[in-house]
RNA sequence: GGCAGGUUGCCCGAGCGGCCAAUGGGAGCGGACUGUAAAUCCGUCGGCUUUGCCUUCGAAGGUUCGAAUCCUUCACCUGCCA
């Protein structure tokens, strides 16, 4: 595999590079042969999201360009947990990490290479520390980190000021670090990256590198993504924005990107996607001269989910939401074109000659919580079926609602749709 | 270990015996305006068999006709002292 010598200057273009060490040494090591480099990421969670998605396509990028990764899932570290913002974590138990683990790889795998020169290797950094001892792990590690040192970075300064943090969670920068360490030992591996948010634990183990071997090695962080007001991220109504489908739904995932904010477009065109620079400017300068025809989001929706949920899913997805967001007259839509759709939205079925009141209907479909949010949203003129308003909380769908003999199409608001099938 | 303060709905935060399903802000949800945007404005925001009923104010008891509000015990959190 050839190195590509553009690699750095596209992530810098890319906005990829938020934080780094010294970026003329790592230019150097990316030209001069195959970097191995590696990514981590903690299973607190089923599912990896949106944030570690920028870290996963990074990786790619560096994979593409001639470098080795070494995807590193935390059995280890999911077992402590980063000290964050929000206070600390609730441990979870080793039986849950370690399924998680695997989940977690699942997901990295496909979007890594495993063969070739610069073929990927999966690594777990619970099997260089579950045999470690304290005594060990307190003299060889410890040592070389300075508490005061500790205590001066930002998650520890806020996390005291705001009630105090537990010596696990302060203690997990040790992990991460020694992990860097133990990678570029058996490894070679000299270049970490991730979120900026991990930033300390990143440098921490590359000053660790440097105080335990005297050589240095390299890092770089990604930007934190937030939308235009500043507030964080890959929330939808589901919660996070996660990849797996069984959490989030292909179709849901596909309407976040649909629904990106103008200002942002570029942005994200840039982190992920894998289009070139000249057909990302000709889509922010379309964006710019015609906002409403929305062409960044679709390329992004499309680019992204395809990455994510494949070409075939995506086709279905674009067929569904064109059928669902066509506005005008439903009942002209073919019964398996918009049942395709339905089902890409969500659907429940309903028994024939049973057919409920719109309010159980809306409670059955997931769009309301509970009979109560229900009311409310009919109240509110917020409830739709067939595309036409229902102002009787009571009412039930008339045989003659039924588009092609069987489907309903339940909406809330302006975007949220459910089909109902009668069979 | 001692002393003091705290624990309220998704989050923050009022309430300090009846007028409390509980002020206010944020988030969320719906409507209007739009481009399935942003901003703005309006409404809504525990549940139900909804002119009423049921369950909520850290947990369990108690006082009272009546408690989120008073008392007791327990749990957890914070600060100061040791």
């Amino acid at each position: 595999m050839s190195l590509d010598p553009t690699l750095l200057d596209d992530l810098e273009w890319r906005g990829l590079i938020a934080h780094s060490t010294d970026l003329d040494a790592l230019r150097e090591a990316l030209t001069s042969g195959s970097v191995r480099f590696y990514v981590g990421f903690d299973p607190t969670a089923p599912s990896l999201h949106l944030g570690n998605l920028m870290q996963i396509l990074t990786a790619k990028r560096l994979q593409d360009a001639g470098h080795t990764p070494y995807a590193l899932v935390g059995g280890a570290t999911g077992m402590i947990g980063d000290p964050r913002d929000s206070g600390e974590r609730t441990l979870n138990d080793a039986a849950t990490v370690s399924e998680w683990v695997g989940r977690v790889r699942r997901q990295i795998e496909p979007f890594l290479s495993f063969e070739g020169a610069n073929a990927a290797t999966m690594v777990n950094n619970l099997d260089w520390t579950q045999g470690l001892s304290t005594i060990d792990f307190l003299r060889d590690i410890g040592k070389h980190f300075p508490v005061n040192r500790m205590l001066a970075r930002e998650t520890v300064k806020r996390r005291l000021e705001a009630g105090g943090i537990s010596y696990t969670e302060f203690s997990y920068v040790l992990l991460q670090s020694m992990d860097f360490l133990s990678l570029y030992r058996e490894h070679g591996v000299t270049l970490q990256f991730g979120g900026s948010d991990q930033w300390g634990n990143i440098t921490g183990g590359a000053e660790l590198i440097r105080r335990a071997t005297g050589d240095s090695v390299h890092a770089f962080a990604t930007p934190l993504i937030t939308k235009a007001d500043g507030t964080k991220y890959g929330k939808t109504e589901g919660g996070a924005l996660w990849l797996d489908p069984e959490m989030l739904s292909p179709y849901s995932f596909f309407q976040f990107w649909l629904n990106v904010e103008d200002e942002k477009v570029g942005e994200l065109l840039r982190i992920f996607t894998f289009l070139p620079r000249e057909e990302i400017e000709a889509l922010e300068a379309t964006h710019a001269e015609k906002p409403f025809l929305r062409a960044g989001q679709k390329a992004l929706a499309e680019h992204v989910t395809t990455l994510v949920h494949g070409p075939a899913e995506t086709a279905r997805i674009q067929a569904a939401s064109a059928a669902l967001f066509g506005g005008g007259d439903m009942s002209t839509l073919s019964a398996d074109t918009l049942g395709a759709a339905l089902r890409e939205a969500g659907a429940v079925t309903v028994e024939r000659g049973a057919l409920p009141t719109i309010t159980d209907l809306l409670v059955e479909t997931g769009l309301a919580k509970s009979k109560g949010e229900a009311r409310r949203t009919i109240g509110e003129g917020g409830a739709y079926l067939n595309n036409t308003r229902v102002e009787d909380p009571e009412a039930v769908p008339a045989e003659s609602d039924l588009i092609g003999g069987r489907w309903l199409v339940l909406r809330k608001g302006k975007k949220s749709f459910k089909g109902v099938e009668v069979a």
